[in-house]
DNA sequence: CTTACACCTTTCCCTTAGGGTAAAGTCAAT
DNA sequence: ATTGACTTTACCCTAAGGGAAAGGTGTAAG
């Protein structure tokens, strides 16, 4: 048997670690001593110990390891499928990694030639504009943003049958609009809408009237930038928030090869502000 | 002005982290309507709070960033500074997921397979050997991990040169001797020695006796589980520990390409149990 | 003018995976 | 018997907020 400092100093794990492992039921001594409630480990739960080192090691969190490790009778198989999520999960944050990272060097070089980090900013455009009234064949329903892009495809496929089905003419590219920004555990308020020329049954009226109008191109990371800029211009030149804002996205994001070639335009609905001075 | 709402939907911040924000101090509300408490941010908050989240996403923590933001003068500079260090720690980050996400490859075709992801330790071997009593001239101070190849270069470079000094034969390939096992704030209690065959002033004896030997080839981070294989042969064949155990670095590791070069001896003195049965 | 409802406030507790420290008890070797 | 290394429990702390409760506001519609 292992005191509880032999076990550590073996496994390269601290002393509290294991004593928190043991709260936690992840893994507990092989015996305690009634007396003074030294905790003695046996030799075979150094293997044990080496495993749950090798999942911390793959980010698994102590739940997740604690779950594998109560599977007793079908562990391999839990444990591959755990694994491949797991890579998965990686991967993906490899490539999250791999993006900052090259934002990190496209910002390092901006300042290298003296230029400001928020520099970007200058170069998003805003344009006044008056978007004329429209019929709009649309879906609204609540979405989540992972299902985004499925409920895109799929809300799209079905307005355009509708379509075809009614005869109508398409009048603009087809749009989505948020009708609450804030996350609710729902998801967002979404609109899919299409544009029609005709008056027809199933459509409604879409007046936005004035707008100040921006070009994204690229990330949606890059939303909030455009949301305050429209917002300083508002600001700057006295115009004040009509309506809520929406948003057309030109570019199908399932069908996009990499986010650079995303485009999305950003419409404000906007009034001229009453003088008040 | 903006109420804390409109500022969080532009922002895509959260209303609770907005306020957390303003606990810690690191974006205040440029005014607070003292009757009801009621925050108000303004426009041109926007920007610094764009700025706070460019930062957030290179993993910045918000002490970090509250430091950016309060340098008033040379913010450039130390901006330029900061973010070419978070660089640093990002590739070390990226390069680490990537050995780890190899680890994990190299699992998964092993449980393809049918075996186990332990079953490596069953290709750990150990030895029973008798090694034969040296002299050893050696350094022995207290080594943090982070420094540890640069002083195992400094100290066999001295070594070196005082074996040639005295005209002295090497008997073995130089070892590196842990006299401590558990972590302190001053580092490892390291001895850095080299063999030798004659006896000599400065020298000192070292009788490690019957031990038991395992090479290692490889990442370091396996070391933990020849402890617990060389522990597991001990116990089952009737060994107990007579001493410290100690480790001899064949290769140098400030001269190697890949950590899979690396080889490793470990020693565990042991002694036969008495029978107590 | 009232009422409904969305929005705002503060306060308190909770999360992960342990680290640090203190006070007190225990083990093994000298 | 003493010493020094080791162990125990108990309590507080971390970073970056999330969740919920309880109560106060603002405004738009009826």
């Amino acid at each position: 048997m292992l005191t509880i400092g032999e076990f550590s100093n073996i496994c390269k794990v601290s002393t509290k670690t294991l004593r928190y492992y043991a709260e936690i039921g992840l893994i507990l001594p092989d015996a305690i001593n009634e007396e003074n409630g030294y905790r003695y480990y046996s030799i075979e739960q150094l293997e044990k110990m080496l495993f749950i080192n090798r999942l911390k090691s793959y980010h698994f969190s102590l739940e997740e390891i604690k779950e594998i490790l109560k599977s007793e009778e079908q562990i391999e198989e839990k444990l591959f499928l755990a694994l491949a999520h797991k890579k998965k999960d990686m991967e993906q944050k490899a490539k999250e990694l791999d993006k900052t990272l090259q934002q990190l060097d496209h910002d390092l070089a901006h300042l290298k030639q003296g230029k400001s980090i928020m520099s970007y900013l200058e170069e998003i455009e805003v344009q006044l504009v008056e978007v004329p009234k429209m019929y709009l064949m649309s879906i609204r329903k609540m979405v989540h943003e992972y299902e985004f892009a499925d409920e895109y495809k799929n809300s799209f496929c079905n307005l355009f049958q509708k379509i075809q089905n009614k005869n109508l003419t398409m009048y603009a590219p087809p749009m989505v609009l948020f009708h609450s920004a804030e996350f609710s555990p729902l998801g967002l308020d979404t609109e899919f809408a299409i544009p029609i020329v005709e008056y027809a049954k199933g459509t409604r009226d879409f007046t936005p009237g004035l707008c100040l109008k921006t070009v994204l191109k690229g990330s949606y990371s890059n939303l909030s930038s455009v949301y305050a800029k429209q917002r300083e211009w508002a600001e700057t030149k006295g115009y004040e928030s009509s309506n809520a804002l929406y948003e057309v996205y030109i570019t199908d994001p399932s069908q996009v090869e990499s986010e650079s070639e995303l485009i999305t335009e950003v419409y404000y609905p906007v009034r001229k502000k009453a003088k008040t001075n």
